[in-house]
This record gives structure tokens, sequence and C-alpha cells, in this order.
DNA sequence: TCTGGGGTCCTAGGACCC
DNA sequence: TCTGGGGTCCTAGGACCC
């Protein structure tokens, strides 16, 4: 059996943890640009607030009904989120964290205890540890287990715990389970299969098995096989490494100058190279692009991209950043206004193993020599004790692009100076 | 006026190897 | 007339997840 425990409207949640006014009121989370809602709370949801849709479009609803409105300060959910997963990490012998409100137990060996009951236990004890409420869905696939988990989420009298176990239940729930709901899958295949009067996770389980490994291939036949009962996800106990790394914002306006754009692709260079150096890993490819609006009906969408390697692979932000320049040159376009811009590192490969890797072209391009290296363990540990962007590149600037976040709460559970400075 | 960010996996085709 | 089998790596694009 697995255990999906899913955390009820998250970052709703999160910030009506210290903000318990917020308790009877509507709470919805913008995304990082305060464009879009993001999160809601089960009575945001009720006045017909969309997942995704922008602020600006609901604007007068939020209003009109005092909705409490959040930038998203990921800062807080990041800090809730592995408080929740040390909670759960407790309570059963193996877990997956499968995102950040989400977590996968294996509760093989559970069999001979009353598994409602310790669902039950599990909920309480996240809810008091952490102020966080979870739902929880078990079964004898990870599918149906996501499967479980939404019953328990949409009808009050599981009271938060849904088990599906015999053949009858399983059955009966994916009767009750629409075809667009089913885990992995998404828009396009729900409508191949809604035309084929596939409709639930009942018909897709039934379907012809050639058919499906044809049109939905591996992936599908995978949803299939796990919705009849065969377990083909396993519990992933260790986060593979990371392939790829990236960051990269929408701008808080339109940008058209290159040194604007200069400077926000520094900005993401660099933080691609913190993130590579907190995970002891360099990056061999390199990946700028820069993009128009998707929403501006009057011009075509530009999307400038380029990939590049690096000449060995690095995770020193000023090599980072001296290659992302010369690419941003290269894809840069003028007389465009630019809504979004990003940087991907890829190619990444262990720090250890990767210490003495020689170039080809080593006379023309010198690695990374250690002062180097030093220096920016230097700025890690700065800023790691006074604050990210105590120290930091010249080249970084975020002044004129910076995306807008004006609804943010506190920091609650990782800056002192946030406490200190919270606002009644 | 205003529309997120960070990821993964899979397929297909080309080019190449022995 | 007829033309193998088993691979790798790379890129681009599609689809999905939270």
């Amino acid at each position: 059996m697995f255990a999906l425990v899913d955390c009820n409207n998250f970052y709703a949640s999160c910030e009506r943890v210290f903000n318990p006014s917020l308790r009877l009121r509507p709470v919805v989370v913008l995304s990082n640009n305060d464009g879009c809602i993001i999160a809601r709370s089960e009575e945001a949801k009720a006045l017909g607030i969309q997942m995704g849709m922008p602020e600006f479009k609901c604007r007068p609803l939020l209003k009109q009904h005092d909705v409490a409105v959040f930038s998203s300060n990921f800062a807080l959910y990041g800090d809730l989120s592995t408080r929740v997963m040390m909670t759960l990490a407790a309570l059963a012998p193996e877990i997956e964290v499968y995102s950040i409100d989400e977590a996968f137990l294996d509760m093989t060996g559970f069999a001979r205890f009353d598994l409602q009951e310790y669902g039950w236990h599990i909920r309480r004890t996240v809810r008091l540890n952490t102020g966080i409420p979870v739902c929880i869905g078990m079964a004898p696939t990870k599918t149906l287990a996501k499967i479980a988990n939404r019953l328990a989420k949409k009808n009050p009298h599981y009271q938060g715990v849904c088990i599906l176990r015999s053949h009858a239940e399983i059955q009966a729930a994916l009767e009750r389970t629409r075809i667009e709901d089913i885990w992995g899958i998404g828009r396009q295949l729900s409508k191949l299969l809604l035309e084929k009067q596939i409709e639930s996770a009942a018909d897709l389980a039934a379907a012809p098995a050639a058919w499906v490994r044809k049109h939905l291939h591996i992936v599908g036949a995978r949803i299939q096989a796990e919705l009849q009962g065969k377990s083909c996800l396993p519990i992933e106990l260790v986060r593979p490494a990371k392939q790829s790394i990236g960051t990269s914002r929408s701008f808080g306006r339109s940008v058209t100058s290159l040194e604007e754009l200069q400077q926000a692709v520094a900005t993401f260079a660099a933080k691609c190279a913190v993130k590579l150096r907190h995970g002891n890993s360099l990056a061999s490819l390199l990946t700028v692009f820069i993009a128009t609006s998707p929403f501006d009906d009057l011009c075509e969408r530009y999307w400038g991209t380029r990939t590049a390697s690096l000449p060995c692979p690095t995770s020193d932000s000023v090599a980072i950043l001296k290659a992302a320049q010369t690419m941003l040159d290269s894809i840069f376009r003028a007389g465009k206004s630019y809504k979004k811009a990003g940087v991907l590192v890829s190619g990444i490969v262990p720090q250890a193993t990767c210490r003495k890797t020689l170039s080809l072209f080593a006379a023309e391009v010198p690695a990374p020599n250690e002062r180097d290296t030093k220096i920016m363990q230097v700025m890690d540990a700065i800023n790691h004790r006074y604050g990210n962007g105590a120290v930091r590149l010249a080249a970084e600037n975020s002044e004129s692009w910076k995306p807008h976040q004006k609804r943010l709460s506190a920091r609650y559970t990782t800056r002192w100076d946030d406490i200190i400075e919270v606002k009644v």
C-alpha cells in the first residue's frame, strides 16, 4: 500500500498559520510577478476564483468579498514544507518527497494495523506540529493513491483519509473519477481519450491495452496498469540528481534596452551558479533565452534562445555570467519589448568527479583557479550569514525590471528581521 | 495597464559506431 | 529480386507535474 499525503491549499494554508485572523477569510496567493492566482483557500474556491486566473481579471471579485491576497513567499512555504516532511518521515518507514506539498509513504507492513485510524493519526500529528491541514489517500498503487487522495479532499465524510483496498472500492472510485482528473492525463490526452468515448478512469482501465500503448505510449500504458492495481511506479527514496537548473522571471514592465536585459541575465546567471554550488555540482551547458509577451496581439512573439557548452564544467558565477552575456548579445534584437528572460544550466556533473577534467583548449581558456573558487565560497558564506544580496557581482541589478511583489507576508520562520518588523 | 516558475520524461529523427 | 542487429549521442518538440 502507498499513502499520498497532500497539504490542503498549501500556500494559502501557510499564510494562515501565522495569521489567525485569516482563518475565516478567503485567501489567495499570487504567482511570482503578482500576475496569476496560484493558490486558493476553500472559501476562495467557493467564490469561483479559478486556478491560474490573472489577478486583474478577478480584481473586482477579490475586492467585493474582502479576499486576503498575498504575493508568493517561497521562503516561508519552503520552510513549512520541510517541517511537514520531517513530521511525515517520523511516521512511516519510507517517504518520497514528491513536491513542495506532497509525499508518498510506503505503507508496506502496515496491513495488520487499522490504516484508517493511522491515517487520522498522521493527519492530527502534522496539524499539531506545523499547523498545516493535510488529506491522505491510500491504495495499492501510486496512481490509485492519488485518486484516493482526491476523493478525501472532495468528500468531507472521509474526514481527510480515504482508503481504497478491495476490488469493489477501487472500481467504484474509478467510476467516479473523470479522465482529466487522473494523475498524468493532461489536457491533450484528455481530449484524445474523450474523442474515443473514454471518459472515466474506469473506462481507461478497461480500454484495449494495445490501443493505449500505441496512442498514449509507455507513459499511458503505465497509468493504465496502475489503475488496474498493478504497481509500476516505486517509491523513490533518493531524489535523483538534477539534470538542469533554471532561473527565469517575467519582468515587472516591458524591457527594451540591451543594458537592462544584461542586468537581468547577469542576475539569473549568478542565481544558477549559486544553486549549482549549493548542490556541489558543475554545469557544462548553458542556455539563455529572452522573450516578448505571448499576450500581445499586435506583435508576433519573439523567443530568442541559445545553448552553448562551457569551456569546462563550472559553478563559477563570473564564468557563467560572462558566457551568458555573450549569448545574450547574439539573441538580442533591438526594437522589441521584452517581458521575460531566463538562464538554464544543464549537463550537470558532481563536483567531486570533475575536479581534474582537462580541456583540450586549456591553453586558451584557463579553468577557474583556486582563487576564484575561494571567492565564490566567501560570497556564499557572507550571503548565507547576512542575507541574499549582501554581496553580489556588480553586473547584477534588479532595480529596473524587478517583478512586482507588493503583498508579501513576513518570512516568519527564517528571518529574525521579518518577525521584529511584523505589521499589525 | 495587467497573464508564474521550475522541473521531468518520452518520442522521433539524424548521425554515428561496431 | 534480395541488403542486419544492436547500440549511442544529440536536438527539437510535445506533454505532463506541482
